[in-house]
DNA sequence: TCTGGCGGATGACATTTGTCACCGCGGCGC
DNA sequence: GCGCCGCGGTGACAAATGTCATCCGCCAGA
């Protein structure tokens, strides 16, 4: 099942970064049973990853997206502004073509969905570490699919909306009138195809488009 | 670290249940690593995990709430009624009194986070295994909380406005007037304090009500 | 300089939501 | 039998929401 009982000083040093501490430990687990990765460093929030990977240098730095004070997405692309040499792949559980291509822009090499079965994440370290790009099957078909059609104020505008804000407030909040709000409502709830305010919200979640 | 470097064939056996393949395989990972504890088989929905606890009867059955086919409260308290003598860890990302409550009432044994540290997991299971109830501390304190002011139907129509659906769908779908539904709704946006719908479902979601 | 687009705003209107008061019916306890 | 809930329903009304046409100021490109 090791493909190579490699010297451990040419381990595979991976930096792993999750926010459910449960879920961190246990993929540190799975990667250790394997004799070529070693797991040179835990993270619980976005920050953390990043010292901890600016810090180690690992070969692969393996994250979740959703994260206390900075996503797995804002890691990934900091890392590539600061050219740290360390390739990075990104474990979800969001099959959203929206945070796919945001993770290719970040540079990332690999997008992984966390339903995948747990045998091929070792060896999807493996290949990253050698330089290949790994997507998920069932995201690198449909992926390229609709490329958001919400422009920023209307974003900004439907994550308050689905959170149960109503016109007012959130007019309040972006300092817009109201009757812009209700504009920029509308203009999403038709480019959604939605029939109101939170289906479109609950669409444009689902596609990843926030 | 392992208490009992104990006789194999007296390993605690545990059957996991969880719908994400990678946190199953990890989790299985986790508690492998230890002595006496031994995974003897894993279940990615409700219904497979059933079979499996029938049909392994292991010590200890380690489940998720949120699974295809049927949650894991639903397998533990279907546990509980044949009473077959396997003990229920329930392991989820929520910590949410309603869900607590229903885990107690289905004879579970023990909630935990999912954002626990990994290394407590494996005391856990011995210390159901040895009879003990483990309740993540968070939890056990405030669980006691306020005890869902919500009728059936009040639920029902919450959960369907949550997602977008307007009065009307609401109202064919589950055979009643619009009137009625907006008159449930309105129930239940003064009882949980909310200022519409949309509110409303996302306050009752977060307790766990539904 | 003109023109077109874009962000933001108005006003008017139809529809949907939220609230309230009140009715009818079938149990259930007394 | 009587009263009283709980469930479902009506009707009416105010407020919030969704839709449109239109307008203004600004700036980039021809």
């Amino acid at each position: 099942m090791n493909p190579a009982r490699t010297d451990h000083r040419k381990a595979i040093r991976v930096v792993i970064a999750e926010d459910q501490g449960m879920v961190l430990g246990a993929l540190a687990a799975l990667l250790e049973i394997e004799g070529d990765i070693a797991v040179v460093a835990q993270a619980r929030t976005g920050k953390e990853a990043l010292e901890a990977v600016l810090g180690h240098k690992p070969d692969v730095f393996l994250t979740d997206i959703e994260m206390p004070e900075m996503t797995g997405l804002d890691v990934a692309a900091e890392l590539k502004r600061r050219r740290a040499g360390t390739r990075v792949i990104i474990l979800t559980t969001f099959a959203r073509a929206g945070y796919l291509r945001r993770a290719l822009d970040a540079g990332a090499s690999g997008y992984l969905l966390k339903d995948m079965r747990a045998e091929e994440l070792a060896d999807a370290v493996r290949r990253v570490h050698q330089g290949l790009r790994v997507i998920d099957p069932e995201l690198a078909t449909e992926a390229w699919g609709e490329p958001d059609p919400l422009t920023d104020r209307e974003r900004q505008v439907l994550r308050l909306a689905g959170d149960g804000m109503a016109s007012g407030d959130i007019a309040d909040q972006l300092s817009l009138s109201e009757g812009t709000v209700r504009n920029y409502l509308s203009e999403a709830i038709s480019k959604l195809g939605a029939g109101n305010r939170v289906e479109a919200a609950r669409i444009a979640r689902t596609k990843g488009w926030l």
